[in-house]
DNA sequence: TATTGTTATACTCTATAACTATA
DNA sequence: TATAGTTATAGAGTATAACAATA
């Protein structure tokens, strides 16, 4: 049973023998999970008229508490991207109407932001389906393996971060 | 201990009780672990003047053989991309001087492609820095442990192919 | 002066479709 | 007709820098 990473791995065997390229059998793995995961998960997005980074966005404000308002700032630092890239899917959101913008009552410079009803309604339609999706890719492993999956991933995560 | 992930299972737990979000933890974990991964690495590839795409075509091309020409459209293969990206990647490459097209004598409707001297040293040099880099990344986990991870990663990229 | 947020701008990367040349 | 590869084009997404308003 071997897979593309295998016959990359192959490949540096033959062509460079003395290299130890078996860090790649680990990481290499991981980009092409991580890549595979995402192409899928795109696809149940699409079903809810999403993609992932307007997800995001309404993922972040529905646990935030739907009866709280949060900052571009605090959506920038979820998401890891600039604030201006957070203006940037706002804009596109408010015009779909799926969140709001209002002045921030205790900062005149600032705004907050929430879902409006129909922003909320599509994320809490789109959400149980994004999971059943995750629960799908993650089911050729047992509980326990999928817990033990988290924790060597948290273990490098740890380090990288 | 907790992370990022943490943070926002318990956000999670908190505004929706009933919802199982735990594929989450795991997913989760590894979108994130990924995208760091794929920023330390891109350090590596700057100190040698290059980037992820570029490191990937050249890289393919020394492990198919220093002596070999390969076809664009195993370049695709390979990348994942389609075969204009290919096209597109190669133009810059090609003005760098650190590949060469020729016609394919097999196929007069064909190219083949093959690192110059100046893209082969300069793959040769990026490669044990990114080994390195890769090493550091996963030296939190030992072998057993690096060889679990690759096997539960494995497992899951089984089934999503 | 520093900070919050937005916009203007430019850049990178990609895929689709059109095109050339050959099989 | 089908295939290999390239280019023209357009679209998506981002960050940097400039800007306005307020702290």
């Amino acid at each position: 049973m071997t897979d593309q990473v295998d016959r990359i791995l192959e490949q540096w065997q033959k062509e460079k023998p003395g290299l130890d390229v078996s860090p790649m059998a680990v990481i290499g793995r991981l980009s092409r999970t991580a890549l595979n995961i995402e192409s899928r998960l795109a696809g149940t997005f699409e079903r809810h008229g999403l993609d992932a980074s307007t997800f995001d966005v309404l993922a972040t404000l529905l646990r935030s508490g739907a009866r709280y308002w949060i900052t571009p700032a605090e959506l920038a630092r979820e998401s890891m991207i600039s604030t201006s890239a957070v203006a940037q899917r706002l804009n596109k959101l408010e015009a779909r109407g799926l969140v709001a913008r209002e002045a921030n009552p205790n900062d005149g410079r600032g705004t907050l932001v929430a879902l409006t009803d129909t922003g909320k309604k599509l994320i809490e339609q789109a959400l149980p389906d994004h999971l059943e999706t995750e629960r799908a890719i993650l089911s050729p492993l047992s509980r326990d393996e999928q817990a033990a999956l988290a924790l060597l991933l948290g273990r490098i995560g740890d380090a990288v971060v």
